[in-house]
Order: structure tokens, then sequence, then C-alpha cells
DNA sequence: CTTGGGTCCTGTGCGC
DNA sequence: TGCGCACAGGACCCAA
């Protein structure tokens, strides 16, 4: 579910409740996720204190005092819910906030000492929780082979030319590849496409220099704008905070298959492909 | 090496 | 109202 700008946000919306916290207690409703947990991970995040949360991807990692991470990836459906207390209210309602009952599919609760409960719910549960040694975390076999970050400055026009040269692939399923650029799914790929006016089935070696280019900036613009928009809520999901994000309003093609075109002048409608067993919403009249 | 397909899971919405 | 099917934001793993 969630791509580069909704686990962004999410990892925004934990910070001000974990960062410089402690987890006072932790409980896992089962044995794991798409991989059993790690041993004695309930344990192993008791009494830690939390020093920071990052994101390498859609993956978010937390690291904590006792020299240990927690990887954290939501998969296809998860979620990160916080129930705080009421800072509005007095400090009795605080010591006594109750939390919501415990829903269906929520796996992992955490509690932390500022009263905060963050729990993790993930009905498909492709999502995945684990602890890695922070000082060699990025180079742990989930990560170690993820591309450069969108947003950052070793991923430009250069570096992405090259690393799409030869590709026999359409450029779709470069894009999807988290090897050549981290963070990216389904919905920020099409998006991206239809800014560059590139069909998503256009082979990614073939692609001119100059329109392979223009993926670079169009790829940030994406991300930035969704970020800014507080991620896309659909279906289920939801900011940290229970917050909706919006950026699902400006989609111009993700989701909007016999709606017109958004681009000016072009009367096209937005058609839906599957493309290795995923949809590409794409305007055949003005992406080429 | 690259590339494509199957797979893990639950939930929802649609046509019949 | 029920049933079966298609589809959903990911990505690992393996066969060719």
């Amino acid at each position: 579910m969630p791509e580069l700008p909704e686990v962004e946000t999410v990892r925004k919306g934990l910070e001000p409740y974990m960062v410089g916290h402690m987890i006072v207690q932790a409980n896992i409703r089962r044995e794991g996720l798409r991989w059993p947990f790690p041993e004695n991970m309930v344990a192993r995040l008791i009494g830690k204190r939390v020093e920071r949360l990052r994101r390498r991807s859609k993956y978010i990692l937390c690291d904590l005092d006792s020299g240990e991470t927690l990887l954290i990836h939501l998969g296809m459906s998860g979620r990160m819910t916080i129930s705080a207390p009421d800072k509005t209210k007095d400090m009795v309602g605080d010591f006594h906030h109750l939390h919501p009952a415990l829903e269906k599919h929520d796996h992992v609760v955490i509690d932390i000492d500022n009263g905060a409960r963050i729990t993790f719910n993930d009905a498909r549960r492709f999502g995945a929780m684990d602890l890695l040694d922070t000082k060699t975390a990025t180079q742990h076999k989930l990560l170690a082979s993820i591309g450069p970050e969108p947003l950052g400055n070793s991923f430009d026009e250069n570096y992405f030319v090259a690393a799409i040269k030869g590709k026999n692939t359409p450029i779709k399923s470069a894009l999807l590849d988290q090897r050549i650029v981290a963070g990216l799914g389904n919905i920020y790929v099409c998006e991206a496409l239809w800014r560059t006016g590139i069909s998503p089935l256009s082979k990614a070696g073939k692609l001119s220099k100059i329109r392979a280019t223009s993926l670079v900036p169009a790829i940030r613009a994406v991300l930035n704008d969704a970020i800014a928009a507080g991620g896309s809520s659909l279906k289920d999901y939801r900011q940290a905070d229970g917050e909706l994000g919006y950026f699902q309003h400006s989609f111009a093609a993700y989701g909007r298959e016999d709606e017109p075109c958004k681009t000016p002048d072009c009367m096209g409608q937005i058609k839906r492909v599957v493309q290795s067993g995923r949809s590409s919403f794409y305007c055949s009249k003005c992406q080429h």
C-alpha cells in the first residue's frame, strides 16, 4: 500500500510521540507477519529509548539506545495508529488515558512513557518487523540492494540514464524496481510517467536521453507534492495521527480509467492496462 | 546476469 | 441475500 510519501508521512507522524521517549510495554498478538518476528522482540523493545526515526525507501528505521534498530515495513495494508492523551485535557485526564479497544489485525502494540500507544494493524500481513544492529542496518539483506533515494542527491540524471541503459523491460517495471530507485510504487510511477508524457509500455532502455532525463525531476516533484499533501488516503490508509492524506484528489492517472486526461487540450481518456500483474493507468493520446 | 510469473494474505465491490 | 471472481498501495523467490 504505502509508497514513499505515505511512509514518510507515517514517520513524521510518529516522530513527536516516539523520539526521546522510552518504550514501556510491547505486545505481539501473533508470531509474525510476512516473516516471524525476531527472537525475543518484545524484551528487546521494552525499556529502550527511541533515539531517532529514519526512513529508507518504504522502510521505517527506529533507532533504539540499545544499539538495535526496529525495522518496520507496512507492506500493502499496514497502518500505524497513535492513541495519545489529549493535550488539551488536564493532567488527571492524561494519567488515566484509556486507549481504544484493540481491533482485528492489530498485531503489534507499543506503549510509550508519555502515555501514547502505537498500534501496527495489517490485514493482509505483507508487512514486516525486524530488529537489526544499528551500525550495519543499511547493509542488511533487505536494504543492501535498494537504489538511491529519489529525493536525495545521488539520484540524478546521469545516474538514472545509466541505470536504465540497455534495459529491455518496460519503463513501468524499471521504476517499480527498488534497485533502480527507492520508494516508488504503482501510484507514483503512474503519476510520474503521466507528467513526462512517457507511456508505461515504453522499453526503458529505448527512451531518448532527454525523455529519460525528464523523469528525474518529475519523480521528485510528484513525491514532494504527495508528501506536502500528507500522502494519499486510499481505502483504509490514514496518517499515523488518524488524519487523512489528500494527494489522492490530485491523481492525474492512477485510478482514473475512462476519465478525461488532465493534460491541457489533450481530450484523451485514461486507459488501464495490466503489466506484470499490476494495473497501469495512462493516456494513450499524450503518453508515448 | 535479466526478466516474468507465482505467491503470500484479507477485504471489498461488482455481476449474476 | 449469497456466491464467485477480480482486484488492491509490495516485494521476495525461483524458473527460464
